[in-house]
DNA sequence: CGGTTTTGACCAGCGC
DNA sequence: GCGCTGGTCAAAACCG
């Protein structure tokens, strides 16, 4: 069977503070309900117990009677609440209160700089690096920074597939458990997915460090090393055709 | 040569 | 208004 990802749209619109009643989860090729299909599927919510309990967390909020399940890969959500539960209930309240669309970033003044309300519609997920998903889109990094209250950095990819492609990855590890991995995806792929990749020049690419960025590698080696496999991956799953929800 | 990563600078949103 | 922070830009270096 292939690698697909369990993917669940909680949101929708955001401007109410309630995710949409009945979220929408996808697998693969295949999409559905909450409240009825997942008693339908239960292979596959088996069974990863770090995940279930972080999965759990997330959605208390807004589904305090949902029957644990857990995946390999995780969760999405089109508004970041979930990723802020150990913040003041007030502060989150206020980061979910405004709503953007497709249409609010392609009406922005500067178009290829993202603001930072683009990301209410992203779509997290968070795997294991056993469970790295495979991608069929090809993904450049544009940058990296470091997280305030996160030891690990976040990279931030874009596709490469395609000029003009709007699509965003970040890419960042748990604090709460280093093996997860939490990547988000933000802004729809304007083509179709690539038969395979043009050029892997600079992808293996390894630097002189000084003394502080040595230190500073020695604590994240493992991420970067992680997110290269990761992204070998992704390059595979080209090969194969596996589509995904993304 | 055409692709990538790295990394400091820049910009904009947000809280105070 | 100011400072903090996250997201992006872009030049330089690197790789196949």
């Amino acid at each position: 069977m292939e690698n697909w990802d369990l993917q669940a749209v909680v949101g929708g619109n955001s401007s109410n503070d309630h995710p949409t009643e009945n979220p929408e989860f996808s697998f693969g090729p295949w999409s559905f309900q909450q409240d009825e299909d997942f008693v339908r599927f239960p292979g596959i919510f088996e069974t990863n117990p770090k995940v279930l309990d972080e999965l759990e967390q997330l959605y208390k909020p807004f589904y305090p009677d949902l029957n644990p399940f857990s995946t390999q890969t995780i969760i999405t959500s089109s508004i970041p609440v979930p990723l802020h539960v150990d913040e003041p209930a007030e502060k989150r309240k206020k980061k979910q209160s405004f709503t953007v669309s497709q249409s609010d970033i392609s009406a922005s003044p500067k178009p290829r700089r993202f603001s930072r309300k683009n990301q209410q519609n992203r779509v997290v997920e968070h795997v294991t690096a056993d469970d790295l998903p495979s991608d069929v889109w090809a993904w450049r990094k544009y940058g990296q920074k470091p997280i305030k209250g996160s030891p690990f950095p976040r990279s931030y990819y874009r596709c490469s597939s395609s000029k003009g492609c709007l699509a965003r990855k970040q890419v960042e590890r748990s604090s709460s458990d280093p093996r997860v991995f939490i990547i988000s995806y933000t802004a729809e792929h304007c083509h179709g997915h690539p038969t395979r990749r043009s050029s892997l020049a600079g992808s293996t690419r390894s630097k002189p460090l000084t003394a502080a960025k040595s230190i500073e590698a020695h604590a994240e080696g493992e991420t970067v090393k992680q997110e290269r496999m990761k992204m070998e991956v992704q390059l595979h799953g080209e090969e194969e055709g596996v589509l995904r929800g993304k």
